[in-house]
DNA sequence: TTTCGACTAAAAAAGTATTTTAGTCGAAAA
DNA sequence: TTTTCGACTAAAATACTTTTTTAGTCGAAA
């Protein structure tokens, strides 16, 4: 890897930064490319010489969080041997990824909220997730740990579920962002079921 | 009871399911008084002899609504002794009391969603479902069917749940009406849901 | 007691003018 | 050659204005 390389990458990540930091304070549709640009000092034009458009750069954007999220997760399965602890750990840093930095699931009232992008976006999370738990579970069968079956269905269930649970409690509260007791509390919740759905496929 | 008071009933009832009907195909915000009116075949003004205004006579139509379907359930409380029994029972009323008529739910894109009287109306059905619930439980406990504990807790949960998998879906399905197949899945779903739940506080 | 035509005030909708913003391009730094 | 940016445009968002629709009233009539 040349020196240029390095620092083309540096320039790209303070971008995708900047540009994190906005979209998260302003979401998607609100954020102008102004603003990033602004954010980096530097002009707005110059933004275009790295990303082709607005949606490309969100696009990089999340895709890098959701990265972030999965390999977080992957790294844990290789670090350990239980579907049960796995399932534990996963619920958990979910809630973690959304509390910090989960840029898709601000943009609840964005006006851009179900542009194809954003559906893209949602579908391939949705996609890396039922994955990542499908492995989960796997794992936990291999281990004894679980009655054989569609783990795949299973998986799809589980996030369907913990999915439905974030939006129920975001909609009791009448649709405002979740303050850090109401995440303690839809925590608490999450668990219960991963326990719930952990005891209904326990050997 | 007068022949006069049955006469009124019947006059009520039929502004009442005229109501109903427009409130269900054009929603809160779009359906027009003189929608109504001319649905009765008589003149918007006559309404107002009725209800005082709009908001009443939609607070009317749902909590109709809701009465019919806690009835309903309170009534097989009433012939069915075992709380498993009670909870399939219920969930099942329950999907076919969204699927048909409750007219809260179709109001996801209303411009009115969160007006204070569906926000009322919505916290009020919670409210009387999780009083149902909590009984069927507490049935379950004296039967010697589940384990003691804060039924109230537990009624709470599940009815977060169930309602989650219904947000879940239609978020699934880009927010559209759900069609048959998919209220079918989704009573598969919520099924799966309470067998585990069962599962978990079966003694 | 119940119905309704005629009315008003307020809100929604349609239409128009103005401003902002995404995205381009060519020239100039680096 | 790679990167930056000022100046520009077309399109979209916003602000503003006019027109239409609608909730709700009232007095008269059935």
């Amino acid at each position: 890897m040349t020196d240029s390389t390095l620092k083309d990458d540096d320039k790209l990540n303070n971008i995708l930064k900047a540009a994190q930091k906005k979209f998260a304070q302003f979401g998607l549709a609100k954020t102008t490319m102004n603003d990033i640009a602004l954010e980096l000092g530097m002009g707005k034009a110059s933004l275009y010489y790295y990303f082709t458009c607005k949606e490309q750069l969100f696009e990089a954007v999340v895709l890098k969080e959701q990265e972030e999220f999965i390999e977080n997760i992957n790294k844990s399965i290789k670090s350990t041997d239980s579907g049960i602890a796995l399932l534990e750990v996963y619920v958990k840093r979910r809630q973690v990824h959304f509390e910090n930095c989960h840029n898709l699931s601000k943009l609840k009232y964005d006006s851009l909220a179900s542009s194809p992008i954003v559906c893209k976006l949602l579908g391939d999370f949705y996609k890396k997730e039922a994955e990542v738990v499908k492995t989960i579970l796997e794992i936990g069968v291999a281990k004894g740990e679980f009655v054989e079956g569609d783990m795949s269905e299973k998986a799809d269930f589980l996030i369907l579920v913990m999915q439905g649970l974030r939006l129920a409690t975001i909609k009791r509260k009448n649709d405002t962002i979740l303050s850090k007791q109401d995440h303690a509390v839809l925590t608490k919740h999450l668990v219960t079921t991963v326990d719930m759905f952990v005891k209904s496929i326990q050997k």
